[in-house]
DNA sequence: CTTGACAATTAGGATAGACTAATTATATTT
DNA sequence: AAATATAATTAGTCTATCCTAATTGTCAAG
């Protein structure tokens, strides 16, 4: 008999979430930056793991670094499609403020219905990202080079001097997403790197005909091309 | 020092929800009746009762009947506001399917923030009503009379020859939803009530130039207004 | 006033999720 | 290699939800 899928759980769907991101933006996915990230302790990570592994949604290798399993990645991939339109939804339809859009999308992705999200797509004209810049799953050429991360470098690789078109600002911190977009550094935009002063670990850019600072640190947190 | 309200979980939201519909529609309110129409065992609903009545949420009188707290009624009417919304936008703004509303504002009410209710209120022009004519909490004349249940009537109890409009119709069973739309038996459409037949248990309606049977039983769901 | 029927309540058990506090592994660094 | 970090893992608890299977009330009909 075919097997019934379990539905997930919230917290099952945002551990999946949580990796899947990690892993998109190439980061090492280990049990204690899960735990980090989702705000619990590590034993708690870990014990949901550990449930995730037996479920079949995870792979927990004796090597430390955590694998989606094809379910596992689906079901996440599906969740983050959810989120990110609802991110286009509260943004584009709603008018909410775009620093306000991951917090709120993250509420609502648990409860949007394949058939929803379908809507969703037509009404937001078949968006192929979110406002931040990361491609939507399921959206036409989601898995075109374009969106690879390889193609693109992080904001503090840029040598100076050389001209950047913003791919993706960070989701999750709200505070700096509200600077950024006063300052339009948001997705599409141009700008240049005037100043990369390593010494005091700042880099300078001139964007929209203003100049802005910001931190090797932070710009590491921000995804360009070159052009 | 102020008490912070813990926020309330999905189940607890659940029946509350259930709680005030009862009320809302004139029912008893009665531990088995709650745990039917959330489709749990006698033993859980009086389980989550009991910690409901701890958390004041709810009043477990020695004569069984339930009653909401303010702190109760205040939270059912929340989310029961958002899932009204919620019904709009599906059906106004995604245009999903009448009778497919109600399932799935329920997935989505417990992830929508005060301030995405309101973006919808604006998105949705102030409505006053779900799709199935129930009233909005929150909205202008929410508690006018018009609203008043003692104002209307269930259609089994309207003689034969009267005229009535129909005010609200079943939220939950989507079988009789898709069967009623097809017919316009919908909010604010008038119909005619051309047939009593106690003694088969049936009452013939006419509306929009065609005539339709149904069940006393089923009547005895319709909430209309003899006119 | 006794018997059902229906409702409430208690007893006893799962499982998911969370926590704190060890303890064990693994790496990195002197 | 020994010491220090950092991670993983185990132990032991707790609460919210859920269940099944009694047991106890209550109320209406004989």
């Amino acid at each position: 008999m075919p097997q019934i899928a379990k539905p997930s759980s919230i917290a099952t769907e945002d551990f999946l979430t949580t990796i899947f991101r990690f892993a998109e933006e190439g980061r090492q996915v280990i049990s204690v930056r899960v735990a980090e990230a989702l705000g619990v302790s590590p034993a708690t990570a870990f014990g949901m793991l550990r449930r995730m592994d037996r479920d079949g949604l995870v792979k927990l290798s004796k090597k430390k670094e955590i694998t989606l399993t094809p379910t596992g990645n689906r079901i996440a991939e599906d969740v983050i499609r959810r989120h990110r339109l609802a991110e286009r939804f509260l943004t584009d339809v709603l008018k909410l403020k775009w620093h306000k859009a991951y917090a709120e999308a993250h509420r609502l992705e648990h409860g949007i219905s394949p058939e929803v999200a379908d809507g969703l797509v037509t009404l937001l004209g078949n968006p192929s990202t979110c406002p931040h810049g990361y491609p939507i799953p399921g959206s036409d050429g989601y898995n075109s080079i374009k969106h690879l991360r390889s193609h693109l470098s992080t904001l503090n690789e840029i040598p100076q001097g050389k001209t950047v078109v913003v791919k993706r600002v960070p989701e999750e911190d709200a505070e700096l997403l509200k600077y950024l977009d006063e300052h339009n550094v948001s997705p599409s935009w141009t700008m240049k790197v005037t100043e990369v002063a390593a010494f005091k670990g700042t880099i300078a850019l001139e964007i929209d005909g203003h100049e802005i600072v910001i931190s090797t640190e932070t710009a590491a947190k921000i995804i360009v091309k070159a052009i």
